[in-house]
RNA sequence: GGGCCGUUAGCUCAAUUGGUAGAGCUGCGGACUUUUAAUCCGUAGGUUCCGGGUUCGAGCCCCGGGCGGCCCA
């Protein structure tokens, strides 16, 4: 650092616990001491201190010469002696100690006069515990690891939610429970992972940037290749070409990537969001529904061990053994006490959501109408785990007619907590009757409604080589860890969209 | 897109009817060789989000804007 000029910042406007931080900077730099040193001779981590000397009595010298590091988190000095506690990186503490008879006067002053809350420190020296117990460092040595400029926020406060999430280092640095969440969903994607290497899925990664949007109804974001001279979205799902790859033969395939919606932004909701979606030939919603059950307790177990996790608020959450199941038409029929069916007209399905005080938009058909009713009288209810089947057709253009029922889709939505967690459906592999649905909401999409998707030729055309039978899925991995923690999806995602300060 | 609420010291928050902007922690100076949000003494720290208006006087009232939160679509 020594070797760059002095920051740009005008010093005389720095907060004044800025600018002492940076005059020590400074003062360091001048004296010849690097407060950002390239290497320290760490010999053992906070954690391997801990756990080797877990059960010493209280003022207990071991002999134990170590190095360690950490970012300093409490300091207490007092005259002669000196009390601070070091953090790394997993959020395991140890006491450093410097007293004025090991360590001497001048470093024991240096310490008092160079060391702030937030500082990276390097302390050698004996392994001891306190006349309190605690299990301490004892300095004959210690030194700047890198020096912190900024001041933290107080520990005892709860930090403003914003700043939370503007600055997610900060909320590391403070919040173990910020850091569990990083860890937790690790542990959950990596689980995610192995459940479908174990069951023979490949892993593949498709097209984020893609010159039609398609396989979801949503908004995307436009974007311009300068080599292509061509405008491309950014995907809003990758489900048209993991399609591709079972016609290709890659009979079990998953991806796990990130979608881009350019839509609102909420407590559920984020622009960027990461998305599971997995196929399966010779599968169908049924078969595809009982896996996704069992990734979703696979991934319970391995990140707290148990399918009955402990949410945010305190209250479990049962993930366990089967899920119920209803059908869209059926549990509306029952929240209505009046038959339901897909031939319900328009006008019938308008007049319930008006008895209902519920408004919805006069361009709704049919399926729009019973999704809407479905979720204002059912869905948002729904709390234990539940498969909600058998979809209009209308509004499932990508999935296969049911077997018995006409204008009804083999699909089905999965809810847990009140929110949408995953879908699946028996895939539509017929390219003539692909096209026919396309092609309609193509239409659609020509008349203005901005939600309808496009005509993807290249994907009809690999339907038209023959895809097997298939099931499908997509799942929220964000909502996922909503589903599993009780946390709201900026919480779950590390660093999610804000605007610029 | 609409409604409501918020925005004040590094952090978390106060501020009566419109009348000198405060506290705790943090910081700075000092005392203390066993502290755990130590204690004690002293002390500093503000463009009250931004711009305009009303007023003798605005953190507070009015208008516009920014950012955020909640609810609704």
């Amino acid at each position: 650092m020594s070797e760059f000029p002095e920051p740009p910042m005008p010093e005389d406007d720095l907060p004044e616990q800025m600018r002492v931080r940076r005059e020590k900077r400074d003062r360091l730099i001048a004296d010849g001491v690097e407060p950002y040193p390239v290497e320290v001779p760490r010999t053992h981590t906070l954690g391997e201190i801990r756990a080797t000397y877990s059960d010493l009595p209280a003022d207990t010298s071991t002999g134990a010469e170590v190095g360690v590091t950490g970012r300093v988190m409490f300091m207490r000095n007092t005259g002669k002696l000196c009390f601070a506690t070091l953090r790394e990186g997993d959020g395991t503490e140890l006491q450093a100690m410097l007293s004025l008879a090991k360590v001497g006067q001048d470093a024991l002053t240096a310490w008092k006069a160079d060391v702030d809350l937030g500082d990276h420190v390097f302390v050698r020296g004996e392994v001891i515990t306190s006349k309190r117990g605690e299990l301490s460092v004892l300095a004959d040595e210690w030194r700047l690891t890198s020096k912190a400029l900024r001041p933290l926020p107080v520990a005892h406060k709860e930090l403003a939610e914003e700043t939370r999430i503007r600055q997610r280092y900060v909320d590391l640095i403070l919040r173990p429970k910020a850091r569990d969440v990083v860890r937790t969903r690790a542990n959950v994607t990596r689980a995610l992972r192995d459940s479908f290497h174990r069951r023979g899925y490949t892993e593949v990664e498709t097209p984020m940037l893609q010159t039609l949007h398609g396989g979801a109804s949503a908004r995307p974001f436009v974007t311009h290749s300068n080599a292509f001279d061509l405008d491309v979205y950014l995907r809003i799902a990758p489900e048209l070409y993991l399609k591709r790859c079972v016609v290709g033969g890659i009979e079990k395939v998953f991806e796990i990537n990130r979608n881009f919606r350019n839509e609102g932004s909420d407590s559920s909701h984020s622009p960027e969001f990461a998305m599971l979606e997995y196929y399966q030939a010779y599968a169908t919603y049924d078969t595809i529904g009982v896996l996704t059950r069992e990734i979703v307790q696979e991934a319970a177990e391995a990140a707290f061990g148990s399918q009955v996790v402990t949410l945010a608020d305190g209250t479990e959450y049962d993930l366990s053994g089967e899920w119920s199941a209803l059908t869209m038409y059926g549990s509306l029929s029952d929240a209505l006490g009046e038959e339901v069916t897909p031939d319900t007209s328009v006008e019938k399905l308008r007049a319930f959501a008006a008895a209902r005080e519920l408004e919805v938009d006069p361009k709704l058909g049919h399926g729009k109408l019973i999704e809407e009713l479905w979720e204002h009288l059912v869905g948002s209810k729904l709390h234990a785990p539940t498969f909600v089947r058998d979809f209009p057709l209308e509004t499932s253009p990508l999935t296969r007619e049911h077997r018995d029922q006409p204008g009804i889709a083999e699909k089905w939505d999965l809810y847990v907590r009140g929110f949408e967690l995953a879908t699946g459906y028996s895939e539509l592999v017929d390219p003539v009757v692909e096209r026919r649905r396309l092609t309609e909401q193509a239409k659609l999409a020509a008349g203005g409604d901005s939600e309808a998707m496009r005509l993807d030729e290249d994907f009809l055309r690999a339907l038209e080589y023959g895809m097997p039978p298939s099931g499908g899925a997509g799942m929220g991995v964000d909502r996922l860890l909503m589903a599993l923690t009780g946390l709201g999806i900026r919480d779950t995602i590390l660093f999610p969209l804000v605007r610029p300060e």
